[in-house]
DNA sequence: CGCGGTCTTGATACGGGTCAACGCGCGTGG
DNA sequence: CCACGCGCGTTGACCCGTATCAAGACCGCG
């Protein structure tokens, strides 16, 4: 658990216990073109789909024809997990590009095959990463001016996608009207924030691809903190002895 | 499982499984008086708390001032559970009612004495109705104007407080002040919004209690849906025996 | 060449923020 | 008993930021 080879695992690849715990099924990697909405609110809900490589988008439409996007799913990430205890999909799901996927049946979710204590663990700590980065979406839409949210999206996702590698170029999985249904923003005033801020030399653009060149004047601007959950930060394995007994009980429904 | 008893069971309680793992464990109830902060952001995350009574607050706070909750738990939620991976909790707590909390250990959670498949299962669906609430809040915060995020926090507490047993007062454990922060308002468009709602004949108000009037109505408005995760809804007990070895790979680590 | 999707830019409108004054209920202390 | 302060909610006037509307530019593609 603690290899040297591990340390250089980014975030955004699955985890190895999860996948640890996935070739225990039959589970056969899914590819979906970009664009494809591969699940629909209401649906039946049977399955969550782990990211195998591209970009997923939960979303959800409202009253008006409003969408609202919930959360960006990336390598390592689960879409669908809302759904464990309910019949319908909770939200909607896009693949924003081309994605391999393993559709993961809910029912086999809890099938003792899958669940070792390892997976178990890495599961609990997808959940709480994915919860972490909604409630800073949350307080980022619910509280911040528009210019912030937009440095916020950049911000969070050069945390995501780049770490700590430094300079580098990465692509926003999303257009611009996608970035306001992200936001609570609409697309005119994300151009808008989008421009200003590289006409002030904070990012660069190469068509959808952005540089981030004043990452520390962003992060003080927004007071912006790293998304926890490196892999380092795992919780400790579990002393794997604690009685048999209880342990016994523990398996007995 | 499903003892004619358990049928009763409202939302807003802890869910037999989760006591019964939690009576496994030596866990003494705690106390807290109305208006505790007892978990800031920042501080090391040892802990997650299990709300036997009583309301809790999940927010943070932004840069200048600015506050945003997070969540609402109410009893039989888990508050704290975002930080399982973190070695700083992400978000503070505050309970906002007196309270009787479950203070778990976070090393205790991923003990077997605790992790029966049951107890698992339980804490997945726990986790997933947050975590659907929580896009909930978003869509509603990033993408309804104030009048309708006032009346979707009506139907929501509506919906986990009074459930199906119909007219009945019920009390948001927020002031106005704090609704605001929920829903990304002021305090001043809360008030006027409840002014109008109650002229308008949606709802009744008697001193911080609430009546509401005319929920269809409210719901089509906003096109709401019921939270789902009624208890009815819980998805089926593991079928036990799927052969040991694989048990036993799932357990050693 | 024309077309659709996307981004940009400017003019205008309006919802909710901000500020400020006030009322009410309650606890405290003189 | 009253005076006072404090927290909370209410109401009105004004202002600002973002939505809305609209026109145009750019680009890839058939």
């Amino acid at each position: 658990m603690s290899h040297p080879a591990d340390r250089k695992t980014s975030n955004a690849q699955v985890p190895a216990a999860i996948s640890a715990g996935l070739s225990r099924l039959n589970v056969a990697p899914l590819s979906v073109a970009a664009g494809t909405d591969f699940q629909h609110e209401g649906d039946e809900a049977e399955t969550v789909y782990l990211v195998e490589s591209g970009w997923v988008a939960s979303y959800t439409d409202l009253n008006q024809g409003q969408r609202q996007i919930l959360y960006l799913h990336q390598a390592g990430d689960i879409a669908g997990f809302a759904d464990l205890g309910s019949k319908t999909a909770s939200c909607s799901l896009r693949s924003q590009r081309d994605c391999v996927l393993f559709p993961i049946p809910i029912s086999k979710l809890q099938s003792p095959e899958f669940l070792s204590v390892a997976t178990i663990t890495a599961l609990f700590q997808k959940y709480a990463q994915m919860q972490c980065i909604l409630m800073r979406t949350l307080a980022t839409v619910g509280r911040m001016e528009a210019r912030h949210r937009v440095v916020w999206l950049i911000l969070m996702l050069h945390d995501r996608v780049v770490g700590d590698s430094g300079d580098q170029m990465f692509e926003i999985p999303l257009n611009q009207s996608e970035i306001g249904d992200f936001l609570g923003l609409t697309n005119v005033s994300v151009s808008k924030m989008f421009s200003r801020l590289a006409e002030e030399g904070y990012i660069e653009r190469k068509g959808r691809k952005i540089l981030v060149r004043r990452l520390a004047d962003m992060q003080k601007m927004i007071g912006y903190q790293n998304v926890p959950y490196r892999p380092e930060a795992m919780f400790a394995p579990v002393q794997a002895h604690t009685g048999k007994s209880a342990r016994n009980r523990a398996l007995s429904n």
